[in-house]
DNA sequence: AAATAGTCAACTGTTGACAATGTGGGGTGT
DNA sequence: ACACCCCACATTGTCAACAGTTGACTATTT
């Protein structure tokens, strides 16, 4: 049969994902990718109109999104996108370090050669996107370095939190934020951490993903700092 | 004027609270006292029935509880009661103990003498009922130990993370799940735990913290292994 | 001119109705 | 007796309309 495989995929597509769900998606991503910036209200007709659904949906999505910590709702207002004060971004990072050490600790029981070989991989191409100084394509690497790690720790309720983290950090973080010293910094660290985990010791590797949050933190502070 | 204070409490009350939120909590408040177990599915009309509302809020707080872990959806089927599988119930306990060690490190660099002394009167009502084999004293005064603690934390993202955490507990453990001895070992770890706070070393007290949880892990799993 | 009361449009909160999907039971054919 | 199909019922997904609130603009008064 021609178009099988399309067919079911788009049943598999029908099956799972639900207006609501991706309603949602599409705000993360629009947050993400700075389209919606801290502070903005978000209105439920028009939301609706742009994406061809009703209000229902928008609901049910910014009540999600609410409780995810994204959006913040005020009764009979609306909703808005959240703004981080410099205390709850200190205190976002202090948990993610947290949260990290533990993948760390970890990643280091379970992993294989191949994995560290795709970390190194990774670091590689980190390299040279920071000697370039394009920040276009350090950053998502960035974030799938980040990623593959987390996942390799194949604890699912911390791979589930990191993430909601790093969605948050969206909210005040722009693409931009690193500049070049920032890269090469970031990425030394990078390596430790792979050195480490490769070393097999659970708590250098927790370091190291530790200190390399704790590292970012005071980057992004001295960022913070120098805006205003 | 009479009735003044009443008056300005119900706006109060209306102004901030909202029906997807009311619900929501009552969900909350429904798992946590065994009213819903793991499984149960929720019908949307009889709960909107029951709390004598429409649909559409009962939607929403489906949606937030579903984003918060607490509940599960399939498609077209409804909602269920999240179950826990031992892999998952590990999961959640090695992220607590993660994020308690940083509890116990934040904690001790600003806790003063008064908090100390609540802590040690808690672990004294602790005891006591921890003597008398009482379940029903022994855990909400451990609730509140915790809570208590977390608090001290002053990091609201711990503390939100961490409530989560222990709220999506509540679907595997009951009440009567500590027997005796468990009783007693548990309170000697929080004895050990203000202890270390007091001594005013973050690591100790991180690991106090940390070790209590991964014992608390370790009690847990002895019951599901007995319980099949 | 400033302050206050009144009015109105835009938006959110909530509801009931309609459409789509899944489920279980009865009947039919083998 | 067993398997299969079809239909009626229950439940979820979506939508459009109604009700209440908010914030801004206008008009009136001092």
């Amino acid at each position: 049969m021609a178009g099988t495989f399309e067919t079911t995929a788009a049943i598999e597509l029908v099956r799972t994902r639900s207006l609501p769900a991706l309603v949602q998606e599409e705000i993360i991503r629009m947050i993400r990718e700075g389209e919606l910036s801290r502070g903005d209200k978000l209105n439920e007709s028009v939301l609706a109109a742009t994406l061809g659904v009703s209000r229902g949906p928008v609901r049910e999505a910014f009540q999600a999104l609410v409780e995810s910590g994204l959006l913040r709702q005020e009764k009979n207002r609306g909703v808005f996108v959240r703004t981080l004060s410099t205390e709850e971004v200190v205190d976002i990072y202090n948990v993610r370090a947290a949260l990290d050490r533990l993948v760390g600790e970890t990643v280091v029981l379970t992993v294989t050669e191949a994995d560290l070989e795709g970390l190194r991989d990774l670091v590689a191409r980190l390299d040279e996107a920071a000697a370039k100084r394009n920040i276009e394509v350090y950053y998502p690497l960035n974030l799938d370095f980040h990623g593959r790690i987390l996942e390799l720790s194949g604890n699912s309720r911390l791979i589930a939190m990191n993430r909601r983290l790093i969605d948050e950090l969206h909210l005040c973080r722009r693409r931009n934020l690193l500049e070049e010293s920032g890269m090469a910094a970031s990425n030394e660290e990078h390596r430790r951490i792979v050195d480490e985990i490769a070393g097999g010791d659970p708590e250098g590797a927790g370091s190291a993903m530790y200190d390399h949050v704790t590292a970012a933190l005071g980057r992004q502070l001295r960022l913070i700092r120098d805006e205003t």
